[in-house]
DNA sequence: AAAAAACTGGGTGTTTTAACGGTATTTTTT
DNA sequence: AAAAAATACCGTTAAAACACCCAGTTTTTT
């Protein structure tokens, strides 16, 4: 049986959920709290809950703070953020915090349930609605110029490999090595950047390749 | 009863998955395919599977392109990335191009069920283990950052106006004039900010006034 | 006021990068 | 099957980058 715990400032919705949450097969809400604090403070390290469920807006206490406690002093203790806040900040912070779900309040119970189950059984869950801004934080920001764009699409899987090589300290010579070529052929990869990318130097390469986010700074 | 294409390049590697989706209730593969060559081509636009899941390694047409073409051609197809790459380039890549879930050939059978019900129910699901290589790339490398930040501060101004000026695609000659130095003293600069950012060339230099942002890219 | 630190400039090398000239092989297109 | 494109490769030369050595001047510290 996974014992679960709501946090929620808002009684009403935290005792829908766990009557919701007490309906599914093998989960039992063990302990409600109004918020980070009270719910910390209720914490006994001999006896952990499984899964804790919480909303990110809450006095005293807010879920992003009982994130980061938690991830601190018991990192192994499972949370699943259940809120309206369906911001890209919010959900990047929560993530970035150790949730292992995200799930809107506006969802539908077997959404729900769904999200209980994975993060359960080795997984996370984000709505998908969500998700689309989580993909666009891994992008980076898209606004890119627009030429560039069009520049960055005739670029070849093996150049962008090398752009990415170019933005360490190794040398062409090393980086012939770990791409398993010669350096003459090298040679040629960087000529073909100059040429397409409008740049004569290798700074210029690493600052293209930063800013088209080809590497992760 | 939701319709499953199997792409993999794993006969026996697929027909297991096969049989065990087969097992799953309210799920049935209808199609087998042995790369995303025969995949693309043996669909049907009149007749779209409700699910593929794909290898990544895959002779003809790999799993990313594929994925990139069936979120060009198909976005609203669901896909989810089987594989036994647990790389972070390739979860990345593989989320960028849109796909739902992202399983290790490693998993446990009933992850892998909780993969196929999350992303039939409007969810997306990641394995824990990669769940970390997200979240770090969310991150960008803070943790860096902090270690980095007492460095920062141990430059001058000067050495700050030189770190800008290496941001640009000049020859240290060049930067001399703009900062009305000698070439000489450049050097200085530059072997000075070696020592203290334990680096070892320009392109060392420039990644740190990037990731510090010296340089507003 | 003396010592230390910081800033600036210099000499002399080696290594790396960049620009120029190409060729041979494979893959794709027509 | 021929043409075109893409891929991998090579040599030479000049410039730039990097590594080391150094010294004079100014600023800061003691």
């Amino acid at each position: 049986m996974v014992e679960v715990v709501m946090v929620d400032d808002h009684v009403m919705m935290r005792q829908c959920l766990a009557s919701v949450v007490n309906s599914f097969e093998g989960f039992k809400v063990i302990h409600e709290a109004n918020n980070g604090k009270e719910f910390i403070e209720w914490l006994n390290p001999d006896k952990l809950p499984d899964l804790v469920l919480m909303d990110i807006n809450m006095p005293y206490m807010n879920g992003h703070e009982t994130a980061i406690w938690l991830s601190t002093h018991y990192p192994k203790l499972k949370f699943i953020t259940i809120t309206m806040q369906n911001d890209e900040r919010s959900i990047i912070r929560m993530l970035r915090s150790g949730t292992r779900g995200y799930v809107l309040k506006d969802s539908e119970i077997l959404d729900f349930k769904q999200a209980l189950e994975a993060v359960m059984n080795k997984g996370i869950y984000i709505n998908t609605v969500l998700y689309k801004h989580i993909i666009d934080n891994l992008h980076g920001h898209q606004a890119n110029l627009e030429t560039e764009q069009s520049v960055l699409s005739n670029l070849n899987e093996r150049e962008i490999e090398f752009l990415r090589w170019l933005c360490t300290d190794k040398s062409y010579k090393e980086i012939a090595a770990e791409m398993y070529l010669s350096p003459r052929t090298i040679d040629g990869y960087r000529d073909a950047l100059f040429e397409k990318l409008k740049v004569a130097s290798r700074i210029g390469l690493v600052l293209f390749a930063i800013r088209n986010e080809i590497v992760k700074i």
